[in-house]
DNA sequence: TTGATTGCAAACAATTTGCAATACT
DNA sequence: AGTATTGCAAATTGTTTGCAATCAA
């Protein structure tokens, strides 16, 4: 019994190629229908999951129980950090120095070290000035 | 057909007592067993989801697709920043000055304003040292 | 008395599992 | 050839809804 290592297959390639293309919020059943239903839903559940646990993918849960996932982007950066608009759902990553000084606060003074995918969530510029 | 206030039950007593003795995370479930299986899930649900959309407990998920809660203390502080153990479910009330820097940064460069609650995960002190 | 709340049973929706067929290397 | 992957159907689980009975004010 070698442990082989996993296989690229048409299903996957079509379903991340669809999740990307989503910079922020996608349900499974978004990509499912995205995806004219030509992909079966378990194999879609199946990836996702497969992601979530390898930190690809941010997993939410919002607004009438529904469960939300975003695609970090992959980038070089050590620090992931995402603020995400809770009322429309943009995503954006920040890429600054305030985020390693906070990650060191953190873990010097509350003994706390931040994860890797680490989201935020508030409301960006637009959303804000909405409510008076 | 006027609107009234909303009542105080018995059940709405004992589900948030039951809440509250919750430091960190929980589940419906929990809760139900906890009290005994005495209340309806149904109204356990509903209350729940009425804190929820009230602020006052926050709703995550995790680990095999669980719906987790968390009670937000109450606190006169503007600010309502949590620190969530990923591996054990602490939560800890951060008061320090630098979640208002945070929030004054991220406004003002970044452009978003963060929401009232916010929770950030990491890895506290005893579960972050486990990993070699 | 009036409207809110409760809780059961039933409906519904989301997710997972078993398994045979198929695809990848 | 040998293992991973797929996708259907079925099972399971979690959550919501309808409604009659009960409770709070």
């Amino acid at each position: 019994m070698k442990k082989r290592e996993s296989y690229n297959t048409k299903q996957k390639d079509r379903i991340i190629d669809t999740i990307k293309r989503h910079h922020n919020d996608f349900t499974i059943k978004e990509i499912y229908e995205e995806l004219n239903e030509e992909i079966g839903l378990t194999t879609i559940y199946r990836l996702v999951d497969k992601l979530v646990l390898e930190g690809k993918i941010n997993q939410t849960i919002g607004k009438n129980n529904t469960v939300f996932y975003q695609y970090l982007e992959d980038c070089e950066e050590t620090n992931h950090f995402f603020l995400k608009c809770v009322d429309c759902g943009v995503m954006e990553h920040i890429d600054c120095d305030c985020i390693e000084e906070l990650s060191n606060h953190i873990s010097k003074k509350h003994n706390f070290s931040l994860v890797d995918n680490i989201v935020i969530n508030g409301k960006c510029m637009n959303c804000g000035k909405e409510n008076k």
